[in-house]
DNA sequence: GTCAGTGCAAACGGTTTGCATGTTT
DNA sequence: AAACATGCAAACCGTTTGCACTGAC
């Protein structure tokens, strides 16, 4: 899994990966690399379009699969709403609050021992990224259900 | 949250909470005393129209949700395709497997640790059912990726 | 008789796809 | 110039909703 935080090395991967450098794909990336929380494809749209109105939301979708697919971006479901995308930067997991949707970042390692005892025991080899937990952040759990 | 395998103990606790019995609540809840396995909503409704092919999808869907709010009924989301319901038994934990789609279920208490690190470390309460987790079942991680 | 529950059809959010056009290589 | 990437619009899947009607209480 690639370790990516800066536009230059993204391009290199598509360089190395014979993928053409065209400009909505430098303005999805510009975006993912300056992002600072974990963008739906729709957030992410947007953005591209404050910069580059012509670029159309299937694009975005199609970009963001292509990264995906070069381990290049991470998505993850939350149980709610749309997938999230981000950089495959240092790898972390991911829980969701169903009160207030935010998804929030957590080590990964707290998988350590549940990957461990699935694949044990059930030959189960868990992907820590392709959804996040769910369940209640301190604020919501103090507000109420 | 409730422990129900029996159709009478799901209909017992709707009359308690002054939900009206009809046919096609008995045919949902029928269809999920016998399934084997986590149905969709689409299976349900397949399943329910085989006895009742006047019951519409919008009506499975609202009668599941009913059941749901009541914890008479769990659902969960795999981060691929539609969430999977079935009845509120003993508690488990869902995983899925990005290759094959399988859902199935694993003690719960492979969580213990970690719900524990998520609350004293974030503030963070865990769901255990709200989600499945996602990776390769013993059988598609042997085929290949 | 009242109101919750239902069927239908239409709308919805998120995402994917077919196709003609434009752009990178 | 060939191949690939794009924009658009339409389709798609899973799910929710408005509304008039039916049937449980």
């Amino acid at each position: 899994m690639g370790t990516v935080q800066r536009s230059d090395e993204v391009l290199e991967a598509l360089r190395a990966h014979a993928k053409r450098i065209t400009a909505p794909k430098r303005a999805v990336i510009e975006v993912l690399v300056h992002a600072h929380d974990h963008l739906t494809a729709d957030e992410v749209t947007k953005q591209v379009q404050a910069l580059r109105p012509d670029v159309s939301p299937s694009t975005v979708y199609r970009i963001l699969e292509e990264l995906d697919d070069l381990d290049l971006v991470v998505h993850s479901h939350t149980g709610h709403g749309a997938a999230v995308y981000h950089l495959a930067g240092a790898s972390h997991s991911h829980v969701t609050c169903e009160g207030c949707h935010t998804t929030f970042e957590v080590p990964s390692e707290i998988y350590d021992r549940l990957a461990r005892e699935l694949l044990a025991t059930q030959g189960f080899e868990l992907n820590r990224h392709h959804v996040a937990l769910s369940g209640l952040c301190e604020h919501c759990r103090g507000s109420h259900s």
